[in-house]
DNA sequence: TATTGTTATACTCTATAACTATA
DNA sequence: TATAGTTATAGAGTATAACAATA
């Protein structure tokens, strides 16, 4: 239906740009909680709550890459500044000398836990005070569908690494 | 009901985590296409959409930072760059003197133009051709719900400047 | 005195390319 | 040769505080 349209209607319109100025909003009232309460920014703590979640504590740093998007070089200086502060350490991986295995330690996950309240609080007070939960069930929903959507089609043409893969067109 | 709930739920942690997720991916694509196709910023794209749909093309510095969030001296900068490069033009304003008044040129808004097909079908690409037009729709729905009530409760405690108001308790 | 905007400055973050080491 | 990660470096962007000018 909007295959050739040069345009998008206005419901279209008012969607993303709803879905981004609440994505701003949000992150920006995250992020200054985070750096007040625990000298955070959104990206560390990213990084420690994926780590949290992990079996083990432990990530290589490919697992995390994928879900903090950045580029390598940036994810190796945010794990640089985490591992200064002792909240994660690095080391070889024991399968695959290549690889670095991040752990988050015990200061790490107490710092994760300091910050989370006061992170839950202003969720809470923006996105989840405000609908019913009947309506912010129907946006998870609709929301991971398109997250799924996105993870399966992964910037088209970007990723000179990491994408590899099987058709080398040259 | 979630008064003293010391966390979220699943759904709600899904919902706010698929949230900023797709947000991020959005962004990120949308800034890649504006830089390459019109060498913008999303900052500085939003700028000129901002005064493209304004009346005389034209707004102050102010009215600008209220769409942007941003601080003052970030919109100055990015203004300056836009002005360098002929998109918009600075000028005192006529009624207030401490007023600036900015203008889209109008290569501005050819530089808009340029762009803008790219962007909406990044747009279409990412958020809207994986949705049906009823979730589409929904989805925008309860958005803009947010959207307005992060709007009318401000950063609560925050904005030394522009909140002014009523009550000086000093 | 309050408000509008700019400037100076310091700092954080991100990306690109070159490089090392292991598979 | 391909992959995992780091380093060096450069550039963009943001915020804070001090400042100038008008209301």
């Amino acid at each position: 239906m909007t295959d050739d349209a040069p345009g998008l209607d206005a419901d279209q319109l008012d969607a993303y740009f709803a879905l981004m100025e609440v994505g701003n909003l949000i992150q920006h009232a995250v992020e200054q909680q985070l750096r007040a309460e625990g000298d955070l920014s959104g990206v560390q703590f990213s990084i420690l709550a994926q780590l949290s979640g992990a079996p083990g504590g432990s990530a290589r740093m490919t697992d995390l890459a994928d879900g903090v998007v950045y580029s390598r070089s940036g994810l190796t200086y945010q794990a640089g500044l985490l591992d200064k502060a002792g909240l994660i350490t690095r080391r070889p991986s024991a399968d695959d000398e290549r690889s670095t295995t991040v752990t988050i330690t015990d200061a790490g996950r107490a710092r994760v836990a300091r910050v989370l309240p006061g992170h839950v609080d202003v969720v809470r007070q923006m996105l989840v005070d405000p609908l019913s939960r009947r309506d912010l069930g129907t946006l998870g929903a609709v929301l991971i569908r398109v997250r799924d959507h996105l993870r399966a089609a992964p910037p088209r043409s970007a990723k000179p690494r990491s994408r590899g893969g099987s058709a080398k067109d040259s």
